[in-house]
DNA sequence: GTCTATAGAAGGATAGAC
DNA sequence: GTCTATCCTTCTATAGAC
C-alpha cells in the first residue's frame, strides 16, 4: 500500500516559508531553506507549490488573511465608524510595535521586486488598494472628506516605515483628527 | 612606458551600478550586469570595488551626496527656519513625483537586507538618523516641539512609501502646521 | 617591452526546479 | 538526490597604449 499523504503538510510548509520570507526577505530565502525548516522533502514542496513565485503568493495571501482576521477582531467591539477607524489605526500601531515586526509584508515584497507584475505582486497591490478603500469608507462614514483620507493614509504609510516609537504619536494624531470632525459636525 | 590608467573609470562604474541598483534593487542586479552597463572588464570593477558590498556602500554614499546637494540648493533661497523647513519638504515631495522615482534608496536597501549591519546598511542608517536630526533642528528653529517633529517625520516616511499623488497633500499639510506654530507664537 | 584594459572561462557556492 | 543556471569572485589570455 502507498503511504497516506500527511494532512496539513501544505500548512506546515507555508508557515515555515512565511516566517522565513517575512524575517529575511523573499529574495534572501532559498527553497532549500524552506524545506529544511518545514522538515519535508523538496519534492513535497514542489508538489504543493510548483514555483517560488507561487509560494510567495501563498505567503502574501496568508499574511492578508491573518491581517484581515486581526482587523476584524479589532473592529468587533467598535460601534460606529469613528470607533472603527480608531480601532483600525490602533491595531496597525500595535502591530508595528510588536517584537518581531519587520515592516509591512506587502510593501516589502514590492520593494524587493520593483516593477514586477507576477502573482505575488498582484496580491500585494490588491491588498494595498483594498486597505485604502476600506480606509476611505470609514473616513466617509464619519463625515470626513478625501483630504482626511489622504492624510490618514499618509500617516499609515509612515507608520509602516518608520521607528515603532512613533506609533503612539500616529494614534493620538488620528484621534485628534476624528474628534475635530465630530466637533465640526456638531455645529 | 606603461599605459595610462583611464581617468574617471571609478565614476563610470559607480554611475552604472547606482542606476541599476536603484531601478532593480541591489539583490536583483549582478556584478556581470554592472560590468556590462559600465562597459568595462570585471578586473577593473573589482579593482575599484573589492566586493559587491563595497559597491553597494559606494552607491548609497553617492545617493547621499546627491541628496544633500539637492537639499542644499533647495535651502539656498530660503531665509529663516520656517522657509527652510518648507523648502525641505517641498524638495522631498518633488523628488517622489519625479518620473524615475522608485522609493528611498536607503529605506529600500534596509528592506532588501533586513537586520544587516554591513557597510551599506550603516550608510543607510546613518543617513536616516542624520536626516531626522536635520528635521529636528529645523522644527526647533521655528519653535516647534518634539511632537511636531515626530509628526512631520511620519509624513515624510509616508511620502517615501505611498503613491506620488499624495505629495501635494503632504506639502500643504506641513505648511499648515508651520503656519499654526507661527500663529501660536504671535499670541 | 611593460603595463593596463577587456573578454571570458573557471572555481565554488547556491539558486530554483524536477 | 540531481540537474541546470546563476551568483560572486578570481584567474587566464589577449589586445592596446605608452
Amino acid at each position: 500500500m502507498a503511504r497516506a499523504p500527511a494532512p496539513g503538510t501544505r500548512d506546515t510548509i507555508l508557515t515555515a516559508a512565511a516566517g522565513l520570507f517575512y524575517e529575511y526577505g523573499v529574495r534572501a530565502v532559498g527553497m532549500a531553506q524552506v524545506v529544511e525548516v518545514a522538515g519535508c522533502g523538496k519534492n513535497l514542496l514542489y508538489k504543493h507549490f510548483p514555483s517560488k513565485a507561487e509560494l510567495a503568493a501563498a505567503y502574501l495571501t496568508l499574511a492578508r488573511r491573518e491581517r484581515e482576521r486581526t482587523i476584524r477582531e479589532a473592529l468587533r467591539w467598535a460601534d460606529g465608524p469613528a470607533d472603527s477607524l480608531m480601532a483600525l489605526v490602533t491595531e496597525i500601531a500595535d502591530s508595528v510595535t510588536r517584537p518581531g515586526y519587520r515592516g509591512c509584508p506587502f510593501r516589502n515584497y514590492l520593494t524587493e521586486f520593483p516593477g514586477e507584475s507576477d502573482e505575488p505582486a498582484m496580491v500585494a497591490l490588491t491588498f494595498l488598494a483594498d486597505a485604502r478603500a476600506q480606509l476611505d469608507a470609514l473616513v466617509t462614514g464619519i463625515g470626513g472628506d478625501a483630504l482626511m483620507a489622504d492624510r490618514i493614509w499618509l500617516i499609515i504609510n509612515g507608520l509602516h516605515t518608520g521607528p515603532p516609537a512613533q506609533a503612539q504619536v500616529a494614534v493620538d494624531w488620528i484621534k485628534d483628527m476624528i474628534s475635530s470632525v465630530r466637533l465640526t459636525e456638531a455645529l
